[in-house]
DNA sequence: CAGTATCCCTTATGATACTG
DNA sequence: CAGTATCATAAGGGATACTG
């Protein structure tokens, strides 16, 4: 922590929080992680040296409590961690409404599954395991594929084939997915047009885009078009 | 700006808002400064060369409008800075609960003072102009003299004596100025105890606590203390 | 799984001085 | 007033390999 030498309470709490990644740990622990390579799937070029890095820091700020449960170690917020939700959302509602041009270097396919799979509608879903493939036809070889694997109470995201079989089917272009989970788009609108196809038995395909709960920032208002 | 390369909109928010000084200067910018100097005024400890760095990129961004007005240059928020305001108010509310423990090295008489000459009442101040000294005998001999030259619709900090005849002085340990300041203690209080004293006819003398609204955080609750 | 350890190259930025 | 210019050093962090 390097020190701004104020009084003020906006520079106090930016002392501990300005570093580079540290909000989106926090985002991450916010979500629903507790593990490291958790926090690591959600940001995936953060080096391992370096998470390991913030969260020693985050620990010692007191804003994370670090505790060993068997040979699992387990992150969570202290609740000074948890007050930190106010400041994260506020910042993704104006990023949602000033800082929303995707690069092509934005559209990565781990960060967005990762944020799906918290997002899951686990109680409309069919009965026992569903296994949805996504094929992002135009993504690098390595991210091409992912298995999202569904049940009652969980949802695992892999990229490497987890060996069941597969129920549903998702082709889509990455630009077109993250519009829609955005709240850019819809599921006719892409769908109609083929930048993402379903495939699968038909009840399971209709079905399969009410399972995605959209992103907390889905319903973000816009900032209407200059005329 | 370096990027996270997610489609996140918390991440794609930070990767304008988290570089070092940043907040801050945007925290002087909705505090009503619109000049290179004023902005300095309320960061010191930021050199030149790196607020004329920080402000060159919050005009590529977006959230700062750069306008010429003959010699001078005037700095204002766009549509999109003035939207941060909610953000910079949680993290003064946040850093007001869970960073308020102040070293000796963030006690700097210019940032508070710079803070306090944005918080005064000028409704209820004696007609025409009030001067007021400050004096920190425990500061820096460079840092301990302060003048507040107050008129119904101005307020100007100095560190040099400006001239005009004083008509109060407030001999302050500066850490109590800050506790009142920030709502952890009362002018009652800090006066008995002889922590802060003020100078001039009783008039003035008595009504010169009225004159400084306190920090806009200082209302702000705390987190109770553990049992 | 949850990190460490090194190496090495950029960046960042503090200090100081200068300018139209 | 509103910056530039230059230098020197410190800090940041990517790549890669390794560990209990």
């Amino acid at each position: 922590m390097s020190e701004y030498s104020q009084f003020c309470p906006i520079a106090k709490a930016m002392e501990l929080l300005d570093e580079r990644w540290t909000i989106l740990i926090v985002r991450e622990l916010l979500s629903g992680s507790s593990h490291f390579n958790e926090i690591r799937s959600g940001n995936p070029k953060m080096s391992s040296a370096l998470l390991a890095k913030r969260l020693r820091a985050l620990v010692r700020y007191e804003l994370v409590d670090r505790h060993e449960d068997g040979n699992r170690v387990v992150y969570s917020l202290t609740p000074a961690g948890l007050e930190l939700r106010p400041i994260v959302e506020s910042i993704g509602i104006w990023g949602t409404r000033w800082a929303a041009d995707l690069g092509d270097q934005d559209l990565d396919p781990q960060v967005l599954l990762w944020d799906v799979h918290y997002n899951i509608d686990h109680g409309i879903l069919p009965p026992g395991r569903t296994v949805v493939q996504f094929v992002f036809p135009k993504a690098e070889p390595h991210l091409r594929n992912w298995w999202l694997v569904l049940t009652a109470d969980e949802a695992d995201i892999c990229d490497a084939d987890p060996g069941h079989d597969v129920d549903v089917t998702v082709t889509a272009d990455l630009r077109a997915f993250a519009a829609v989970w955005m709240g850019d788009r819809t599921w006719p609108n892409v769908l109609r047009e083929g930048a993402i196809s379903i495939g699968g038995p038909e009840t399971l395909r209709r079905a399969f885009p009410s399972w995605l709960k959209l992103s907390m920032f889905a319903g973000v208002p816009r900032v209407p078009a200059e005329l």
